[in-house]
DNA sequence: CAGGTTTTCGCCCATTGGTCGAAAACTACT
DNA sequence: AGTAGTTTTCGACCAATGGGCGAAAACCTG
């Protein structure tokens, strides 16, 4: 029928570590590009999916259920991207939640998102492309669910957010919107800090912990009285 | 290395006409699947890309440059997606001007979105998913400018948006959104209407015709005092 | 209980979108 | 020419959403 290609998959997981956004890489020790740092992936089999091929790969550097959302992000297929032979590769963002610290093998590690070193192959367009897409969908849907604990605080929501996004974002700001568009509500439970004063935080959690965005993309809404009729 | 297998593209090809949104389509003529509808596509050379690939077997349906847009949606990895073998695929979207009108081989034809027949393989996903796409994309950048004429009134404009969208937008609102997001400008001339009286319509034009976005995205925008300073 | 700290809440403002109706600009007919 | 009909455009008004700021609340420590 046509030419058949070996296919790949490759992780972009993101999650926000002492403040920063990291990326799991793993270092090269064989060539091409030894030394190097990596995405974690790898090749398809007859009976897998890609997500499933994915699952499978990742199990080797993190607990796959560390991973709390997961989506498609895009197929390179440039023909020299791997100099041994050509490889159509499908990339996949992925988030762990900030408090989940997987053990991680001794060739893997976190990296600082806006300071990687020079990665292997087109991995760095992988991961550009992935950081795009959760920034862009943090504004519009709820997938800091993802990001964030279970519980927590609007302090510590922040924290990650602001890592995430790569620039401050202010408190009551976040806390209005969030609660406004539904996104979280308070557990009942309050936190207190450690050390140092300082009136107890609320506790929050996601109301919902599946991806659902909200559209103020006003231009674009049906007029009030439709009763979702026939257009034209 | 890895297992191979045979990759190929898709286009999901999209216009509007005579007021509906369409979708190009050609009817098979062997099995499997045959006489029903699918996807314009095939496979990719071991030269191309997947955009090289896409275009090559769309020139069978449409010349190419009729497409004002095209970008990658999709892979597909089902197993069983193709009954004689496994194929990957990867879904684009692609969208044709509505006073572009190419001419179509016999076995090609626009269908209406909304109410399409049964197609051949898993083509109904990635047509959905192209759509979905695309409708979302209405809202919050100036892909519109895919879909309208080079220079067009707002009343076009306007079937252009609710054709695509599936429901009526006011033309008050579209003008004032679309100029205060400085998409659109006058050219300066204007159109009288063919029958019938009415006041002439002042002719637009799209500011630019790459593809920007606006994000109405409060929540995650950076304080105001900020030059672009350091997060942490 | 005073001082320090952190969180929360309320007030005010700017921007954006939605609705509606009047005015503008044109054609056609008497 | 004047009037009726049609289509577009513009302005006024309203609602919702975010952004900024400062006061009040709630806690800890000495």
């Amino acid at each position: 029928m046509f030419p058949a290609y070996p296919h790949e998959v490759l992780a972009v997981v993101l999650t926000v570590r002492e403040g920063r956004l990291q990326v799991l890489l793993w270092q090269r020790a064989q060539a091409p590009y030894a030394g190097r740092w990596a995405l974690p992936g790898g090749g398809v089999r007859e009976d897998q999916r890609l997500k499933e091929a994915l699952a499978e790969h990742l199990a080797a550097k993190v607990h796959v259920d560390d991973l709390a959302w997961r989506e498609q992000v895009a197929t390179h297929s440039k023909v020299d991207r791997d100099p041994r032979a050509r490889v159509l590769a499908t990339g996949y963002l992925g988030l762990v939640p900030s408090d989940v610290d997987p053990t991680l093998p001794d060739d893997t590690a976190w990296h600082l998102v806006d300071a990687l070193p020079p990665l292997a192959f087109d991995h760095g367009d992988f991961v550009s492309a992935a950081v795009d897409r959760l920034r862009a969908k943090l504004s519009y849907t709820n997938i800091a669910f993802a990001l964030a604990p279970h519980d927590f605080t609007i302090a510590t929501l922040r924290g990650v957010v602001t890592a995430a996004l790569g620039y401050d974002v202010t408190a009551t700001n976040l806390t209005r919107v969030m609660t406004r568009r539904q996104m979280i509500e308070p557990t009942g439970r309050t936190r207190s800090h450690s050390s140092a004063g300082g009136r107890p935080a609320t506790e929050y959690r996601f109301c919902d912990r599946t991806l659902t965005v909200t559209d103020p993309f006003a231009v674009l809404r049906p007029p009030r009285g439709g009763h979702d009729e026939q257009q034209r």
